[in-house]
RNA sequence: GCGUCCGUAGCUCAAUUGGAUAGAGCUUCUGACUUCGGAUCAGAAGGUUGCAGGUUCAAGUCCUGCCGGACGCACCA
């Protein structure tokens, strides 16, 4: 077990004898944000004092009567208004390092209680080119979905794709009069996007034209024939196009059911909500109220037009009572932008009216915790929001080709001795990981303001910094002679960088689970940023290969060991590494 | 009008959710052994956290009021 994970069950058990009938939960072990202070803190006994009113002071004295870590270490203090401050002892540093080295563990735990999650992400739609506004949902989905993964949950994931709805009745009727079969050769979902563009406009001037549409998309939903064959091509073109940029961006799904495949459960439904009078009439629709909830009292949730067809809501209910029938999860995560922050808080008050009714009629309720993972808009340069349908929006396979050649630019200026084959992939990976990292990094509530230059930097806080690092730890392996066979070295860390760096390694798992806990691989960018920070100055510091003996072996496993973290904590971003670059 | 989110260094952003002296990158300036890989490192400069109150041992973070911005609010997803 690791060491602050040890410190703090002593730490809640000690808390709990002076305190019985509180909740010791809270109180966490956390690392100093100064290490002058020392390496680990906990700060929550003055909140439980403050609870409780009682002296915090006093409280952390009687606790640290009761608490004895001299295993792992120093002597514990107590700091300003009750800190308790904590330095590892330098043999449990080095010793849980070792067990490291062995292969006992990476710096994290399992979880002891592992959950199913669902996680809906990405979601693009048909006939439409994948942009930059969905990299946001790909990219922090897929990395939600490492990490839990990685921690030990059951994650089942569900790409949500917009396959049906009204843009189909336009594209047909487009499809239908003015279809360029040679540009549907070469250029596939631009023929499909100018189709659109074009009957979209149109049906703003032209009654005619949309009544025309509509006419194409009622046909559609009752099963024409020729309609669904239309429609079944278009799938088939966009599907190829999304198989495509997941490859490149080595993203995988579990399922790709799209909105289609919920189609005949929505008639049910709304007959279902309408006869537990969970839903009623209104102004010709029907809709879900919430009379009882003051957030949502003015918002009621549309679930059927009243032309009679339906919408998103009804689509994203079945879908939710689908996914909860299927595989009993004990969380479901939607990852969009935070302007449907609106419809989630519908959908999941209108679930659990529905889940309430199906409790009193006998049925068994499952506890699942829905979670809206929102993250901010996409903003142009200039700070105005971005445009999708002024056509100017940068497509996704455009932003990775051209972070792919600037990063072939400069790997060739570096490194033009190496093969053209093993520079193109150098800058495949070092530029789809700057183009990942870029957008993990900011804080994901905050709106997004796309700048090619940020998107493509390769300098600073960027994903080549930490492949750098990796590179340079590969590269001393290279170079370090097979030497009489190096068995498992035991540490010792003199010099601070070492230290700073091997105390840093430990804290990977905290970082890990409050990325879960959060849904923000920001931190985890964070952490390796630093990690790879403390391992360059120890670089420059300690001479590795340089050295002798024990200090040498010692300094070696160090590498061994940031490298694996550096390698683990970037996979689980969805970035890879390469030993040279 | 109501609701959600935001305002932090010249720029782009952090700050482990109420913790200790608010940190990084970019930019600018000064340095670093013909380098275990310079895609690097060390240092300097840059702040009244939009404004004004309040809550407490402690506020960028919480509450109130202003100022400024983004988004959402019934049949598009």
């Amino acid at each position: 077990m690791l060491p602050h994970k040890q410190i703090e069950l002593k730490l809640q058990a000690a808390a709990r004898e002076i305190l019985p009938d509180t909740d010791v939960s809270i109180v966490l072990v956390r690392p100093c944000p100064d290490p002058k202070f020392g390496d680990y803190q906990s700060n929550a006994l003055m909140s439980l004092a403050k609870q409780r009113k009682i002296n915090p002071r006093q409280l952390a004295e009687n606790v640290l009567a009761k608490l004895n870590v001299s295993d792992v270490c120093e002597k514990v203090e107590i700091a300003g208004a009750g800190f308790l401050n904590f330095r590892l002892k330098p043999v449990a540093l080095a010793q849980t390092l070792e067990s490291a080295a062995c292969g006992e563990h990476l710096f994290f735990a399992k979880t002891a209680s592992p959950k199913t999650v669902v996680i809906d992400f990405s979601s693009p739609n048909v006939a439409k080119p994948m942009h930059i506004g969905h990299i946001r949902s790909t990219i922090l989905g897929d990395s939600l979905v490492r990490t839990l993964r990685l921690l030990g949950h059951r994650v089942v994931t569900d790409n949500h794709i917009g396959d049906w709805g009204t843009q189909f009745g336009m594209l047909l009727v487009g499809w239908k009069r003015e279809l360029n079969s040679a540009a549907l050769a070469t250029d596939a979902i631009g023929e499909m996007e100018r189709l659109y563009k074009k009957i979209s406009a149109e049906c703003k001037e032209n009654p005619a034209t949309l009544e025309a549409a509509r006419q194409e998309l009622v046909k559609l939903q009752n099963g024409d024939e020729e309609n669904l064959k239309i429609w079944s091509e278009m799938l088939a073109l966009s599907e190829w196009q999304f198989d495509e940029i997941y490859a490149r961006l080595g993203v995988e799904f579990d399922y790709s059911w799209g909105e289609s495949f919920y189609n005949d459960k929505l008639a049910p439904l709304v007959d279902e909500l309408l006869e537990k009078k969970i839903a009623r009439e209104s102004e010709g629709a029907i809709a879900v109220f919430f009379d009882d909830n003051p957030q949502l009292k003015e918002h009621p949730a549309l679930i059927r037009k009243s032309d009679g067809g339906f919408n998103y809501s009804t689509t994203d209910l079945a879908t939710l009572a689908y996914r909860m029938e299927k595989w009993q999860p004990d969380e479901i995560i939607y990852v969009t932008d935070g302007r449907q922050q609106l419809h989630f808080q519908q959908i999941f008050a209108a679930f659990k009216k529905w889940q309430t009714a199906k409790a009193e009629s006998g049925k068994r309720k499952v506890e699942t915790k829905l979670a809206h993972v929102w993250f901010g808009s996409i903003l142009g340069e200039d700070g105005k929001p971005f445009k999708t349908r002024s056509g100017e929006t940068v497509k996704l396979s455009d932003l990775l080709d051209e972070a792919e050649e600037r990063a072939f630019k400069i790997v060739s200026e570096k490194n033009l001795d190496l093969p053209e084959a093993q520079r193109k992939e150098i800058a495949r990976v070092v530029g789809i990981g700057a183009v990942k990292y870029a957008d993990l990094l900011p804080n994901r509530q905050s709106d997004y303001i796309f700048s090619w230059d940020k998107m493509l930097a390769l300098n600073g806080n960027t994903a080549p910094y930490l492949q750098y690092a990796y590179a340079r730890i590969k590269s001393i392996f290279r170079k370090q002679k097979p030497e009489a066979g190096s068995q498992k070295s035991e540490l010792n860390l003199i010099a601070p960088e070492e230290i700073a760096l091997a105390k840093h390694l430990l804290n990977f798992g905290l970082t890990l689970e409050a990325v879960a806990e959060e849904y923000r691989p920001n931190f985890l960018c964070n952490y390796l940023f630093e990690l790879a920070g403390k391992f360059t100055s120890f670089y420059e510091n300690c001479p590795v290969l340089k050295s002798e003996g024990a200090v040498r072996e010692s300094r070696l496993t160090l590498c061994d060991l940031t490298a694996r973290v550096l390698k683990q904590g970037l996979d689980v971003l969805g970035i890879e590494v390469v030993d040279q670059m």
